[in-house]
DNA sequence: AAGATCTATCTTTTT
DNA sequence: GATAGATCTT
């Protein structure tokens, strides 16, 4: 089939236009914000492959995020529906890019790991770092930051740096670390580009193209994986935003739009136009430009930029909701609308009285299966039945407190060391799992036969009062990866082991069907309602209008301490505006009732053109007040019992060591909660009971 | 075991 | 620039 490029592509302005055609072995493309970044990427992959005749499976094109690697797939799909899972194999993040070399097409054989193997996150490095300095008896100081020092001194360590700056034994720990992971099959995030940038420079493979969407945002070990993939004939493709970086606090070093341009010796291009915003806001968006000779706008001026003063966070909230509410019944979609700001805790009281005003709105939150205990352990199950030379997974398979054998850390290693199953039933199955002939083969079973398989209706506690919702989960994930199984045609085992790699990499997303198949709308949140987010969520995204709070000096820019901090509050504040197409309103509180923040407003409404803002102060007539005053004490109770309710709920979990209690007729089970009156305990059987201390009937033991 | 000293965190969060 | 937490010192 053959799209007819002349119709197809009328749209595309000349700047466009140019980055499509241009056939340079790298170019560069510095894509002002909202200039039709994404839609440009997409005709040059068309381009490529239909007029060019590239296959797809020889283009590699590499996105930081998941969600922007969706994006380009579901755009791609629109305009390709007969577009199959293998040919968009080289589509995805960095890591997931690399992840599929080491599986598919690089020999792993001389590196230590073999092809099995399994994905780690970092939080799972971090603990297994914590068995090998305990068992080889390193000194690591600041065990408590043991994650973050693994990920900051680590490229250190490879660079050839003598020792750590603690003088401590990290940089001891590393080949240990390193060991351990060969030795139970497992990768980190970082060794898949590493492990992968080797292998693909001894030459192996390469892609005719590689394209990269927001390069701004790649690290030094990204762009090395870039010009390890890159071969003689290969050509680099790249797109990005100097004026977006964001994320430079997390390690992404000085602009490597830049660094990549140099590197790669590639020619720049532009995009300059916006096709998003009103020209008010992209005036007001040009002053805050740091790179770049100004984005051109493709619009009418549209309204003033509303600047509004509010007493405090409540009313300003109930300023919200009463302007939401008349915004819609003028015909705004409540999807269309969006209100950012600085900091996450902001969202709570914004999003209690928004409820309570019946506007429907979303706070945009990730939740994937580790958010979810009975999940998080699950996969524990299944990440070392897939892989049992991770016995560390084992190890927390056994050891979960409140799912499966409940046994103590000590006794799981025991178990696992010895390998003593007998008498374990989960641990028998978990070991025999790889052994079942059906699953091997291309048959996939029901969900609920594995469910039985691994005698999950005991493991769950039949009796606990979560049992019911629980079950569910977990056949739903059991059911999805039997989905994954099935369309891939390879069999239960090797679906599952490419599931649980590919949900350490994506997090899953339970409410979404399968992220290749059905990509279309993950990215937002389904349904019409208004979005709360913080200013570095909003990336990527935008909205008819758009409220940004809180627009006080200390909170916008935040109190920081470097020049760079300062820069990089700036280019926030540009992302947060530029979102909006229509309508931008900026507010900020005369009381802002947090230490260290002013009751002055930000110092960015000074830099702003006069003439493009209309100020506006609200005063609140008495009678409506003191309806507030009513409103505001309730709402103030609710989020002080949630916040409570909180903490009651992450006390259990962070005292990790199990305590035990015996009682004379029910035996030994799991204490749940105590305080000065009352036991409860977890009976295997017999499900939860409360005790009266006072009785004196039950024991509660240490360990 | 108390007291002194060092270190990171204030915020944002992806793979 | 204050504070919590870990570690070192005595």
């Amino acid at each position: 089939m053959k799209t007819d490029f002349k119709e197809e592509w009328k749209h595309l302005n000349q700047y466009q236009m140019e980055a499509v055609l241009d056939e340079s072995p790298a170019c560069v493309v510095n894509a002002n914000v909202g200039s039709g970044k994404t839609t440009v990427l997409i005709a040059k992959i068309l381009y490529l492959h239909y007029e060019k005749s590239v296959p797809l499976e020889d283009m590699v094109v590499l996105t930081f995020t998941n969600k922007a690697a969706d994006e380009i797939i579901s755009r791609l799909r629109k305009k390709e529906p007969g577009l199959s899972r293998e040919q968009v194999m080289g589509f995805g993040t960095f890591h997931s890019a690399a992840l599929h070399l080491l599986k598919h097409q690089l020999s792993l054989e001389q590196t230590g790991w073999n092809r099995e193997f399994t994905v780690i996150s970092p939080d799972e490095e971090a603990d297994l770092a914590a068995e090998v300095i305990a068992e080889q008896k390193l000194t690591v100081r600041y065990k408590n930051r043991l994650k973050k020092r693994l990920e900051q001194e680590y490229p250190g360590y490879v660079r050839g740096k003598e020792s750590s700056r603690y003088r401590d034994d990290l940089f001891r720990l590393f080949p240990l670390l390193e060991e351990e992971k060969k030795r139970q099959n497992k990768m980190s995030f970082s060794d898949l580009l590493r492990v992968s940038a080797v292998l693909l420079r001894a030459g192996e493979w390469h892609p005719q193209w590689m394209i990269v969407d927001e390069v701004q945002d790649s690290d030094a070990q990204q762009i090395e994986f870039l010009e390890a993939l890159k071969g003689k004939d290969t050509r680099l493709f790249a797109v990005g935003d100097p004026n977006q970086v964001i994320y430079s606090w997390r390690g992404t070093g000085e602009n490597m739009f830049y660094l990549l341009k140099h590197r790669f010796a590639a020619k720049e291009l532009s995009l300059p136009v916006n096709y998003r915003s009103s020209a008010s806001i992209l005036e007001a968006a040009n002053r805050f430009l740091q790179s770049g000779a100004g984005i051109q706008s493709s619009r009418g001026a549209g309204g003033k930029i509303v600047v509004k003063n509010h007493y405090d966070p409540f009313q300003e909230a109930e300023y919200l909701a009463g302007r939401i509410r008349a915004l819609h019944d003028a015909g705004r979609a409540y999807g269309e609308i969006a209100v950012f700001y600085r900091l996450q805790k902001q969202a709570e009281l914004l999003k209690k009285v928004l409820e309570r005003q019946r506007i429907p709105c979303e706070v945009s939150v990730r939740k994937t299966v580790r958010d979810i205990p009975v999940l998080n352990w699950l996969i524990k199950v299944l990440r070392f039945s897939v892989n049992p030379a991770d016995g560390q997974m084992g190890m927390e398979a056994l050891a979960d407190p409140q799912y499966g054998e409940t046994r103590t850390r000590a006794k799981a290693k025991k178990i696992i060391r010895e390998q003593k199953w007998d008498n374990v039933l989960l641990y028998q199955r978990m070991l025999e799992f790889q052994d079942q002939e059906a699953w091997k083969k291309d048959t996939v079973p029901k969900a609920a036969e594995i469910f039985a398989y691994f005698g999950l209706r005991e493991a769950l506690h039949p009796t606990a009062s979560a049992y019911q919702e629980d079950e569910k989960l977990v056949l739903r994930l059991l059911e999805r990866i039997c989905g994954y199984s099935r369309e891939k045609g390879c069999g239960l085992i090797e679906g599952t082991r490419e599931f649980v790699n590919q949900s350490a990499l994506y997090g899953v997303n339970l409410l979404s069907a399968d992220r290749d198949m059905d990509s279309a709308g993950i990215e937002n949140f389904p349904g019409d309602t208004v979005k709360l987010m913080t200013l570095h969520a909003s990336k990527g995204l935008e909205f008819e209008t758009v409220f940004l709070i809180g627009m006080n000096q200390g909170l916008i820019p935040l109190h920081s301490q470097s020049f760079e901090q300062e820069e990089e509050e700036r280019r926030l504040f540009f992302v947060g505006i530029t979102r909006a197409k229509d309508e931008l309103e900026l507010s900020y509180y005369t009381n802002p009732g947090e230490p260290g923040i002013s009751g002055e407003y930000s110092r960015y409404l000074r830099m702003l053109p006069p003439h493009l803002l209309e100020w506006e102060e609200l005063r609140s007539e008495g009678e409506k007040r003191s309806n507030l005053q009513q409103l505001r004490r309730e709402v103030q109770e609710q989020i002080r019992e949630k916040k409570e309710q909180e903490q009651k709920e992450q006390e259990p979990q962070k005292n990790t060591a199990v305590k035990y209690a015996r009682h004379p007729k029910y035996g030994a089970g799991i204490l749940v909660s105590e305080d000065e009156m009352m036991v409860e305990v977890e009976f295997e059987g017999y499900g939860r009971k409360q005790f009266l201390k006072a009785f004196g009937e039950v024991t509660v033991e240490g360990e």
